[in-house]
DNA sequence: GTCTATAAATGGATAGAC
DNA sequence: GTCTATCCATTTATAGAC
């Protein structure tokens, strides 16, 4: 007996969708309300407007954003373990990406978002920061603290705008495809690091997006 | 006798001003002329909307952007040259930062600019690469085909998006300290690729950005 | 070139019935 | 919870006078 999905849980779920297709500044709440199949009024029984909804969303993508990256990664350090890590934060990222399409505008128009989207920068900077430390105690890698800091900087960095940059570049329509590049990229940034001869691992690199493609 | 400023121009230069500071989703066109002290109509003879001025002002953003990155670099590999050079084209970007702000969405109603822009995009990798090539062929650094490619792919990704990352982290209202930031940051991802002993370097930078502030 | 006036369309929002 | 009906504000866009 397929129970009812509450309306509330499909508006989201509906906006979350056309927010990302079309962008959110192309799409009002009376189109939500329409592919619904909804009234307008019905949506603003549940949301007090647009604003209210890209919060709501928020809260979603706050959640599972942090539950991502604040899970304890246990004994990452194989470039597998860090590939599918990586790998992951893209996927949510690409899930919402709709805000990060639009940073600038929704942030304008909801304030209380601007602290909260910056703490998040904040924890992917500390998260990158972190195991980079567990590399680097490893011996996976060899940098300075300085150097370890502006390429934990980088890598958050990185993870916020490699989707979109792609977007731009031209569109790319297999999203699998796109984040293992941006996954690669990321570790492209390690490489340097490596002591010994970083050939080696760029052609292990190599060889991994290759059998990922 | 100051000559009088066609008004197509002012209109340029004040949806310009408008558009940089509070976003360009939220300037209106009867905003524009009433800031102008025109009338709504008087803005339709010169633009036949809103897309048409952004389009006009992309036209002087591409033109300025591509003279700064096809310039000849001569002898620019000394950390000073390389250092201004880079924040000159962060300067220009700045200039004309509300297209970077809503790319989605100005992309979105302006398709025509899609194509141009991922050209500009091309172009600044391009440029990275061949000023990497000849840091190269100088012995100032030292890395693989591969490795070079990687790295201008991440310098035009840093030139796109820096200034909006550090707007994210938390409103910095000095823009020239925060380009010289950007730049500094730019030079730390050489950094790595410097023979010997790559702490000498990054001393220099440190030096050199303490000396900007 | 510039203005006034106004049309036409859209999006956000609410009241009140069911 | 949901709908219909409606209102208000904003924005784009045009016609015609000066």
């Amino acid at each position: 007996m397929a129970r009812k999905v509450k309306t509330r849980d499909r508006i989201l779920q509906t906006a979350l969708a056309l927010f990302n297709e079309e962008g959110e500044a192309e799409v009002s709440t009376v189109e939500i309300a329409g592919v619904l199949e909804i009234s307008p009024g019905n949506l603003y029984y549940h949301f007090k407007g647009k604003e209210a909804i890209i919060e709501a969303l928020f809260d979603d993508f706050e959640e599972e954003i942090r539950q991502v990256l604040s899970a304890p990664i246990k004994r990452a350090l194989s470039i597998e373990d860090n590939w599918i890590y990586i790998y992951i934060v893209f996927e949510e990222i690409n899930d919402f990406r709709f805000f990060y399409n639009n940073l600038a505008g929704i942030l304008e128009r909801c304030p209380d978002l601007r602290p909260r989207f910056a703490r998040l920068l904040r924890l992917k900077e500390e998260t990158a920061a972190s195991i980079l430390a567990a590399l680097e105690r490893e011996g996976v890698i060899a940098c300075s603290r300085a150097e370890r800091e502006a390429l934990a900087a980088r890598f958050a960095a990185h993870l916020t705008f490699w989707l979109q940059y792609v977007g731009l570049a031209g569109a790319e329509s297999d999203s699998r495809r796109t984040i293992n590049k941006g996954v690669y990229a990321a570790m492209m940034m390690i490489a340097p690091y490596v002591p010994g001869d970083r050939a080696a691992f760029t052609e292990l690199l190599d060889g991994y997006i290759a059998s990922q493609k």
